[in-house]
DNA sequence: ATATTTGTACGAAATAAATCGTAGATAAAA
DNA sequence: TTTTATCTACGATTTATTTCGTACAAATAT
């Protein structure tokens, strides 16, 4: 099993689902925007993540080319069920609940969300 | 501003918040029933979040005791803010929609959660 | 009264994570 | 063809986290 990524390993992770295929240079300037690391630090990360097989590679060109080796939705229901685990005495409810109280969430999603809860009642 | 609790830390908060007032032991004897480390490590734990300003003690007595110094809403706030940003991609819902997809959560709750999106949506 | 248990303090080791510098190779620019 | 820029590899450092052993005091049991 893959390991559980780290936060740093995290943020370099939504890059890459979000890009598809990267260098380390397209993750380097996406990051820099938010971190203010060096350039090293980044490819050496994505070294180590490609040892711990969070990433593959294609190494035929000088420059690397890096893609994920685990799926976002996988990856984000580990993670969410270490999480409710952990912060939320086990119960999704209270996660979810607290989620949306932060307030930021639009009208439109919020429709989204009770479709959703429409969906998975009828399924029950 | 607290620092964000570690792991560990985050464990032990959450028995501290379940229980209120606590002892290491209480705390070590709860923690024995998922974690296999021993009295000192408990112990040890617990003065740093003492220090860090996490937990609270009264050391009137030899047996000192504990208790949380932030609240479980503020500090899930806090997490959950912290996972939707590096996790997904800032959306909420994206975090509500993984969540509420594992399945397990009763359709009581999940109606709750429909009546608490009636209420957000009230507001609006 | 003495031995055992239970408690804190504290240093330190073990482990994990994040960061960076330097070397050396290749490619691109001048 | 030099020089400059760009890459990877890799060791090393720094910082954070987790874990535990030992010392010593206080309480409890024998």
């Amino acid at each position: 099993m893959t390991p559980k990524p780290t936060e740093s390993e995290l943020e370099i992770l939504s890059i890459i689902w979000q890009k598809g295929k990267v260098t380390v240079r397209d993750v380097h300037e996406k990051l820099a925007e938010i971190k203010d690391t060096g350039y090293t630090t980044t490819l050496k990360t994505m070294q180590i993540m490609h040892v711990k097989g969070l990433l593959h590679r294609d190494e035929k060109n000088r420059t690397h080319v890096y893609f994920a080796a685990i799926g976002e939705k996988v990856t984000q229901k580990n993670l969410v069920e270490n999480f409710v685990a952990t912060a939320f005495g086990g119960s999704a409810k209270n996660l979810v609940m607290q989620a949306l109280g932060q307030g930021n969430t639009s009208k439109e999603e919020l429709d989204e969300i009770r479709a959703f809860l429409d969906q998975i009642e009828n399924e029950k």
